[in-house]
DNA sequence: AATCCCAACAACCGCCGTCAC
DNA sequence: TGTGACGGCGGTTGTTGGGAT
């Protein structure tokens, strides 16, 4: 069924007002998610369907975590990329709180953006080998790092808490992730482990982005020089 | 102070799969 | 089996705020 041009005059597009949220949030509150077309109609939104489900799930939704993407979670999305590609929702399932809009935009604002700055194709196997065996365990050498820093100066503090347990279980966690040194090129990057579609690698990936440490920009000229410099020897791959 | 530029983010659009009828 | 409604996903565009000139 085609909409007629006067209710087309009357959809609402742009940003939403607060009083467009707060009549959004408390029907959801109310009747719960889905039926969008539903909602829009029942509640008086002039917004389509589509808009009122994408402003809840990226804005409104409870436990949505929003800028700041760690370092944890960085590494996290560009391992996750490298396996899955543009699969950005299942990207997200593994960064709690983060929406599939959220990390499409890291990426494409970030990573895509340095690809080009290195005149590399961000999907070309030379950028995509030098992110895996290269950049990567390099993120996770500072993650490490961030850790043990991180746990030495909380350690008497942690002792008490009675998350202690919860917490060193993360750094296990990362301390267990295998990383070759950067001068071994032929060791291959492995993350965390083998079945990354299992139960376990959910919560591993949960485990990590969840966890606080730092949320430094690895993006930095410095770096940007050195990934310069690996491209430029890619033929050690 | 004005403007320009660019990065980051929010939101829209089009396509596709699923389901009910 | 065909069709329309709906929801989800990924690509793209529009907006905005901050820094540079």
């Amino acid at each position: 069924m085609e909409r007629s041009s006067e209710e087309e005059m009357l959809i609402t597009k742009g940003p939403w007002t607060e009083q467009e949220d707060s009549l959004l949030f408390n029907y959801i509150t109310v009747h719960g998610e889905g039926h969008w077309n539903s909602v829009a109609r029942y509640t008086g939104l002039k917004r389509t369907g589509k808009s009122c489900r994408l402003r809840w799930l990226n804005y409104l939704r409870p436990n949505v975590r929003r800028g700041n993407i760690t370092l944890q979670e960085q590494l996290l999305i560009l391992d996750l990329h490298s396996r899955w590609g543009n699969r950005w929702s299942k990207i997200a399932e593994h960064l709690p709180g983060r929406t599939d809009n959220e990390i499409k935009n890291y990426w494409r604002t970030r990573v895509v953006k340095q690809a080009k700055q290195l005149k590399c194709d961000v999907n070309s196997k030379q950028f995509r080998d030098t992110l895996r065996f290269v950049w990567m365990p390099r993120m996770l050498e500072r993650i490490r790092a961030q850790a043990s820093s991180s746990a030495q100066a909380h350690q008497s503090s942690l002792i008490s808490n009675s998350n202690t347990q919860a917490h060193s279980g993360l750094l296990s966690s990362a301390l267990h992730a295998h990383a070759p040194s950067l001068s071994d090129s032929s060791a291959s990057y492995n993350l965390m482990g083998a079945d990354a579609g299992s139960c376990s690698s959910h919560s591993y990936y949960s485990d990590i982005a969840g966890n606080g440490f730092g949320g430094a920009d690895l993006w930095t000229d410095q770096n940007i020089c050195f990934l310069q410099h690996q491209l430029a020897h890619h033929d050690l791959f």
